[in-house]
DNA sequence: CCAAAAATCCCCATTTATAGGGATAAATAC
DNA sequence: GTATTTATCCCTATAAATGGGGATTTTTGG
């Protein structure tokens, strides 16, 4: 059968839950697919598997995997394996990832089906985005620190500046990101990998 | 075989995943399993489900379909199906659930496995445990319009309400979660599903 | 039915944040 | 070597958040 070719391809599942990885393999066997076949339940195996396995072709990730070094570990991945495919499956809260194909958890049986066929079955090339970093130092460092929940005036103290300076680079901040809520500066250093969530100050 | 008798039980899978639901199905063929099956992928599909069909035994449920309304969903859940016996699989962040029997993202495929024969062929009562203070739903309501970074004023039109209103929920909030900050606030909610942070106003 | 919790609203005072408008010294870029 | 960005600081005024004290009505549980 035309699925053949499928038998030698390197496919590496990364989700944390087991559950989840047996819900994808099934859904491999489901579409006719039996390939190399490697789990990974976190980043790190994940990462691990790509470097010691050589080419791995399709990669189906969960985002919680990722999440929230997202970006990074993705940029990463793709340094590893340029030509991979990436196909992430998403659990709640989702957003959209260069160069990956997306599933969400409203898609139907017959959506997700039709998008693992395409997954493995259709090769069109993925767009890359412009990832800017638009900020100085300064200001990312002031970023941080508002993102992290402290005032305009424990930021001051923390980087030894004036409340006036603390102001100044958060009005340039706002300008350059186009955010201006602290929930939105909040996950975009977040996004961005400048803080750890589980930093953020209660 | 013994586990015949599960053959005209009647179990349901809650999950909004497609995926998960059937990572589910698979491990009840792989345990033995061929239950009368009802699937749900909301909240409003698996009440209605356990309304609609009698003799609801087993329910598995993922995390995210209860949530924000977890504690009460159960209750209603538990109300309409006193002798029903409830698996709840988390994903993520995930907080124990009086009743019911937890399986997290860190089990491994042996004690998932282990997990669903308990779950199945032993029915020890389940401990009730502490009772985290949850917010209400108005609370979590006020909490999901905060951390998706509206004011105070701006929430009470999006709620209407009064922002006096708003105030008083935000100072039950914080004394509830124990957390101060917009910034801590938001990663709270983006943690426990409440918002997904693409929907964060910038 | 009664007690507790939840949801609604109000006042006051203080602290922070935001939105304008500026300025100056130092480093970077072209 | 001049132009631009960066980092620093200041002022004013308004808007918003915080912390403290309340109150009332409706819902919910036992």
């Amino acid at each position: 059968m035309m699925q053949s070719e499928f038998n030698k391809t390197k496919v590496c599942i990364a989700d944390k839950h087991f559950i989840h990885r047996l819900g994808v393999k099934t859904i491999l066997s489901v579409i006719g697919i039996e390939p190399d076949l490697y789990e990974a339940d976190s980043l790190e195996t994940t990462l691990s598997c790509l470097s010691e396995i050589n080419d791995v072709k399709y990669l189906i990730v969960a985002q919680d995997v990722l999440h929230p070094k997202l970006n990074k570990s993705l940029r990463k991945i793709k340094n590893q394996n340029p030509n991979a495919k990436l196909l992430v499956v998403c659990d709640g809260p989702c957003q959209a990832v260069p160069g990956a194909k997306l599933i969400t958890e409203n898609d139907t049986r017959q959506e997700v089906l039709e998008k693992f066929q395409n997954f493995f079955f259709h090769s069109e090339p993925e767009s890359t985005d412009n990832d800017s970093a638009l900020l100085s130092e300064r200001e990312t460092e002031v970023l941080k620190t508002v993102a992290l929940g402290y005032s305009n005036k424990e930021t001051a103290e923390k980087l030894f500046i004036s409340i006036n300076t603390v102001i100044s680079h958060r009005k340039n901040i706002t300008e350059k990101l186009g955010i201006k809520t602290i929930a939105g500066l909040t996950v975009y250093a977040v996004m961005h990998d400048l803080i750890k969530p589980e930093d953020v100050k209660a």
